[in-house]
DNA sequence: GTCGCTCGTGTTCGGATGGA
DNA sequence: TCCATCCGAACACGAGCGAC
């Protein structure tokens, strides 16, 4: 008799954010492995157990040719015990922090078996185990259709800000957190191979799409602010497209040069109104000295402060391009 | 005019795939 | 298992464009 799959439409992938923005350079089919081991643990586990994922599993959800995998497994197995996790944090009084970890503390295939079993090393227990908050989770199905592991990683990065349906950063930092820091050199190839790659892919694939503006300081590109939608069947009613131009759109260095004042060209939400959360794109950026030393209320009035600004001196441009300004001007406005 | 970028196109390399 | 083919990733190059 067939074996059942392990995984349904609704397995999920959780993990705590520390983790999706952890530095990773793994291969799609390593992402893939890892992905369907963390879908088979249960939120109350205390600590991890061998694991077993099935080769034909992976092939099923991939849409990939089974055959080639068995040949693989090995291969997979040895790499995965080699591969680390490099997490940067900060200390507690601004220092940076670095930590690398081991994933796997075993993993086997035997010939024949079909199957590659596996245990997380117990230091991954505080990414993966019991999380009661800051954790990220996404469908398995999804993410296993992507095939590209950029594509993986920025589908992870998103489904993270989700819920604040923005994620700012810095174009050094997402080449990091997607290991090509060395490699598309030139923005042009980035944007193509990883950028708009990732756009398609997602929304050919998943339960998200997104649209990007590059930052600019003069013509250098310095930061990218995606903004998150949903992406269901409602997608075509709306006239959405993948080949919509906000991607194009250029946010550009004030007329002072200052950095950070910036300001604004084109519409990223043209023809939509998606609602955005600036109390929380500001919680975001703030480190946790600042959160420490200011109030809830200094930083909501803040926010409504810079709303209102922003109403007011921008009155006919988009959602996503008002609550840009109000983010950074709430920021400013938290910090003096 | 210079610089830095995008865009289009082509090439190379290596891995994946499928048929014999 | 071998081999031919396909495809994706990465890179190079030149033309054109806009900012400074």
């Amino acid at each position: 008799m067939a074996r059942q799959s392990l995984f349904d439409d609704q397995a999920r992938v959780v993990k705590s954010n520390r983790l999706v923005q952890s530095k990773m350079n793994w291969t799609k089919l390593e992402h893939r492995v890892v992905a369907m081991l963390i879908a088979q643990l249960e939120k109350d586990d205390k600590e991890f157990e061998e694991q077993r994922v099935y080769i034909k599993d992976i092939a099923d959800l991939s849409g990939r040719n089974g055959k080639s995998l068995y040949d693989q497994a090995e291969e997979i197995c040895q790499k995965l015990l080699d591969q680390k996790i490099h997490i940067r944090t900060q200390t507690d009084d601004g220092r940076r922090r670095y930590k690398g970890y081991n994933c796997m503390s075993s993993c086997e295939y035997v010939e024949g078996s079909g199957y590659i079993e596996a245990k997380f090393n117990d230091d991954m227990q505080p990414f993966l185990l019991q999380l009661k908050r800051r954790f990220t989770q996404y469908n398995l199905k999804c993410f296993m259709q992507l095939s590209s592991q950029h594509s993986m990683r920025i589908y992870e990065l998103l489904k993270m800000r989700e819920g604040i349906k923005y994620l700012r950063l810095g174009i050094e930092e997402l080449r990091e957190v997607l290991s090509c820091e060395h490699s598309y050199e030139r923005f042009a190839d980035f944007k193509r191979w990883v950028l708009e790659r990732a756009r398609g892919e997602l929304w050919d694939k998943t339960d998200i799409y997104f649209n990007y503006q590059v930052e600019r300081e003069g013509q250098t590109p310095v930061r990218i602010n995606f903004v998150i939608k949903e992406n269901d069947s409602e997608k075509e009613k709306e006239g959405g497209s993948k080949n919509e131009d906000a991607n194009e759109t250029l946010i550009q260095s004030g007329q002072n040069g200052e950095r950070g004042d910036i300001g604004v060209e084109g519409k990223a939400d043209e023809g939509e109104t998606p609602t955005f959360n600036v109390f929380a794109m500001v919680l975001d950026e703030m480190t946790q000295e600042e959160l420490d030393t200011y109030s809830e209320t200094h930083i909501r009035e803040a926010v409504s402060s810079a709303r209102q600004k922003v109403d007011n001196d921008r009155p006919d441009d988009g959602a996503a391009n008002k609550a840009i300004e109000a983010y950074r001007e709430a920021l400013r406005r938290v910090r003096n």
